[in-house]
DNA sequence: AAGACCAAAGTGGTATTACCAATGAAGGAT
DNA sequence: ATCCTTCATTGGTAATACCACTTTGGTCTT
């Protein structure tokens, strides 16, 4: 494991506790068995997930995460047990924003996305089909169609927010390997989508993803057991 | 500036180009004035912001950002003007996924805060309204409003969203101070929406929210004209 | 005795140096 | 011509020294 990220994990199964100080750099660098720059390099990693808070003189501080993290958070959250949680209620809401977050890039492709850019997301609709032998592979070519709905539209945050959630999602279905599961309509579906996205439809496009998405996820939901066992 | 903020920059603006590689370290250091250990920090930054790709033995490659990026790029981005894209039109779509996004917390609150988290809602509208002779802080108290809707809900991952939101928004409107306005209906509006969290009445306080926040931006675009000048 | 000032210790910030490890291209052997 | 070896280049790491800031505690002044 990466140096910032056994830091990372130590702070987030509460091993460094929020509002407590770290060690000094000398002390921690020699506890850890590394050199001084190393941990340094390492800790600017930390500072900017917003996890620790350097001062000069005085020392680097263990910050309240919990209030002052940002979305790269996530999958390290998720991987610690999200200590302290619900998990299987995060895990559903995650999965809601999921559905909102894509909504609004395929409302953006509506607005935006010319009509040459948008032949190609029938191809990587079929690509990812392709690939329904072997679960992840297809999830990750699946994320991909919408991130190339975001790039047809030219619109670069919006792939910055899926490139955010990309790292969390992939680590959670690693992590629940038996919730991958390639839809059956998935061609139909998709194809729904893309067809009203041409039409500059966007309610259509926004609809047809929802009805598609939600019904996935319940029928993971129903196959999991709301709330149980994760 | 901060060395990484001066790097990153450079890289945003073209400077360096994507797919090409930065100078050596020990080069790159001595064009910069500091030392090896302070650039390299820097570029741990950038790594992890989707800038760069260090590898070992190779050399430090500058990604396709535009494709590779992660949210927090959104701040720097704003500020080295977009480069190549439609300034207004990024804004009106950043806007959007706003409300979508606050709309989500709510969501959120309304399934999860207990009463009691909710009564301290109240009081934060009312402490944003008292501030209302300081656009500024006034903005900054009500998306504290958003971020304690979160945490009654105690879903860190919502506030985590949010984190990562207020940094390009607050540079937003530091950049374009005459957009901050105090709305006139805030007080109604947000006890509108407080009042439906505390009756559970999810789609009534989405709402709310909704037409509220929609009618804020409208005049906003109204006052400064769509798509012009910014 | 109380306050202000100052000095010293401890901390992060930075630069320098040296060396290790991986990469890749050039040159030599087959 | 092809493969393998070698070596220069590059990032990775460590050790050391020194600078700058913060804090703390003591001392001096009032």
């Amino acid at each position: 494991m990466q140096l910032h990220e056994q830091l990372l994990m130590d702070i987030l199964t509460g091993r460094h506790e929020p509002g407590t100080l770290l060690p000094p750099e000398r002390t921690l660098s020699q506890q850890l068995g590394v050199g001084r720059p190393a941990l340094r390099e390492a800790l600017r990693r930390l500072e900017s997930l917003g996890l620790v808070e350097s001062r000069h003189g005085s020392g680097t501080r263990v910050r309240n995460w919990q209030e002052t993290g940002t979305v790269e958070l996530l999958p390290y959250y998720l991987a610690a047990g999200a200590p302290g949680a619900d998990m299987s209620r995060i895990i559903r809401e995650l999965l809601q924003q999921r559905i909102r977050q894509i909504g609004d890039v395929v409302r953006i492709a509506v607005r935006y996305a010319p009509d040459e850019a948008i032949e190609q997301i029938d191809e990587q609709v079929r690509l990812a089909w392709s690939r329904r032998d072997d679960p992840l592979a297809f999830a990750m070519a699946d994320f991909d169609v919408y991130r190339s709905l975001a790039r047809a539209a030219a619109f670069p945050p919006a792939l910055w927010l899926l490139n955010s959630a990309i790292s969390p999602y992939r680590l959670f279905l690693e992590r629940f390997p038996t919730i991958v599961e390639v839809p059956e309509g998935y061609l139909e579906a998709m194809g729904r989508v893309v067809a009203a996205i041409k039409a500059r439809d966007a309610e259509r496009a926004v609809g047809a993803l929802e009805t598609y998405l939600e019904s996935v996820d319940s029928h993971l939901w129903s196959r999991l057991g709301i709330g149980e066992s994760l």
